[in-house]
DNA sequence: AGCCGAATAT
DNA sequence: CATATTCGGC
C-alpha cells in the first residue's frame, strides 16, 4: 500500500480562513479523549490465538516524531517561515527522508485515492449568507473552466460526520414535515451542496428512522447511542418544527465515537467541511458509523500521531 | 418548470 | 455499502 501523503494543493499558507480552522478546530476530539497509548486494541491472549503480532510499545516520543515526519511530507516544499513556527511549538529532532505517514505496521493512509490521488474539492460560487459574505476563492475550484464543468461528472460527496450532524440539526429543526431536500440544503448552508446530495442522503436517512422505530423497543444495539443522541427522534413527532434548536443542539453526545478517518484532516481552504472522494469504492473493512466514517480499527498511537499533526497544521493558522 | 421521493444505477 | 441518477407524479 503506497501510503504517500501530501497536500500541497491545499496550500499550508492560511491566509483568509477566518474562522475555519476553529471551526475545526472545535470538531477535533481533546487529547485526552484519545485512547491511551498504552492501550493495546486486542487483547493478548487475542493476539496470540491468531498469531497477530502485537504493536510495539510507543512513547509520545514516537508520536511527535512522525506526526513531524507526516507535516512535512503534508506540506511538500518546506517553508522554513512556518517550519519555525512548528518547530518553536514543539522541539523535534531532525530527522527526515520517510514518506510514510505514521511509520509503523499499518501506516494509515489519509488519502485513500491511490495512485492518481487528487483529492478534489468541489466550490460553487452559490450566494449564501451567514458567516460573512466569503466570495468563492478561486484558488479553491478544480480546474474547471466553464466547459470541463459541463462534461466532468459531479464528484461523489462523503458525509462527514460535521456534515451529517449539521444534517441532522437542521432536518430535526425543521421537523418531518419541512423537512424537504431544497429546504434542507438551504439551512444547512454548505457551500457546494447540492440539493440532490440532500436528497440523497435524507433517503437513507429516513430508511434509517424507519428501521430504527422498529428495533428500539428491544434490546439496544450498541450501535444505538450513535444516533439516540441526536434529537431526531424527538422531533418526529413535532410537525410544527423545533423552537428551540439551539438549546437542543447544545446537548451533545456524551460518547464521542473514537474515530479515524478524512474527516479529522484540516480542511484548510474549504469552508464547511466538504470532502469529496474521487472514487467510490475505497473503504477498508471496517466499523463505520452512521454516516459510514470508519473508527476503531487504528491503533491509539496512530490516533495520537493523525491528532498531532492535525494540531500543528491548525497552529500554522 | 421545478421539486419530491422511490427506484434504480454506479 | 454509500452516493448518484433516473423517473413518475404532483
Amino acid at each position: 500500500m503506497g501510503k504517500e501523503v501530501r497536500i500541497n494543493d491545499y496550500e499550508v499558507s492560511g491566509e483568509d480562513d477566518d474562522g475555519r480552522a476553529t471551526e475545526w478546530e472545535a470538531g477535533l476530539p481533546n487529547v485526552d479523549d484519545l485512547p491511551p497509548l498504552s492501550q493495546f486494541l486486542i487483547s493478548p491472549e487475542l493476539s496470540s490465538a491468531f498469531n497477530i503480532t502485537p504493536e510495539p510499545h510507543r512513547s509520545m516520543i514516537d508520536v511527535t516524531r512522525a506526526s513531524r515526519k507526516t507535516f512535512s511530507a503534508l506540506r511538500g516544499q518546506p517553508n522554513q517561515h512556518l517550519l519555525d513556527k512548528l518547530n518553536d511549538f514543539t522541539s523535534f529532532s531532525d530527522d527526515r527522508g520517510e514518506e510514510m505517514v505514521v511509520e509503523g505496521d499499518e501506516a494509515v493512509d489519509l488519502t485513500p485515492e491511490g495512485s492518481d490521488s487528487r483529492k478534489l474539492r468541489r466550490v460553487d460560487s452559490g450566494g449564501d449568507d451567514g458567516g460573512g459574505g466569503e466570495e468563492a476563492d478561486s484558488a479553491l475550484r478544480a480546474d474547471d473552466s466553464s466547459e470541463s464543468a459541463r462534461t466532468s461528472k459531479r464528484i461523489r460527496l462523503v458525509w462527514t460526520p460535521q456534515l451529517h450532524r449539521r444534517f441532522v440539526e437542521v432536518v430535526t429543526h425543521l421537523g418531518v414535515k419541512n423537512a424537504v431536500p431544497k429546504t434542507i440544503m438551504q439551512l444547512m448552508n454548505v457551500e457546494g451542496l447540492t440539493r440532490e446530495n440532500v436528497a440523497s442522503h435524507l433517503q437513507k436517512y429516513r430508511l434509517y428512522v424507519k428501521r430504527m422505530q422498529g428495533i428500539s423497543k428491544e434490546g439496544p444495539s450498541p450501535f444505538d447511542h450513535l444516533f439516540a443522541s441526536t434529537p431526531v427522534a424527538k422531533s418526529l413527532h413535532d410537525s410544527g418544527g423545533n423552537q428551540n434548536w439551539h438549546a437542543r443542539v447544545l446537548i451533545q453526545m456524551p460518547y464521542q465515537p473514537q474515530m479515524v478517518s478524512t474527516a479529522y484532516l484540516p480542511p484548510v481552504h474549504n469552508s464547511a467541511g466538504l470532502e469529496y472522494h474521487s472514487h467510490p469504492y475505497n473503504s477498508i473493512m471496517q466499523p463505520k458509523d452512521w454516516s459510514g466514517n470508519s473508527f476503531g480499527s487504528i491503533s491509539p498511537y496512530q490516533h495520537h500521531a493523525i491528532h498531532s499533526v492535525i494540531h500543528h497544521c491548525l497552529l500554522l493558522e
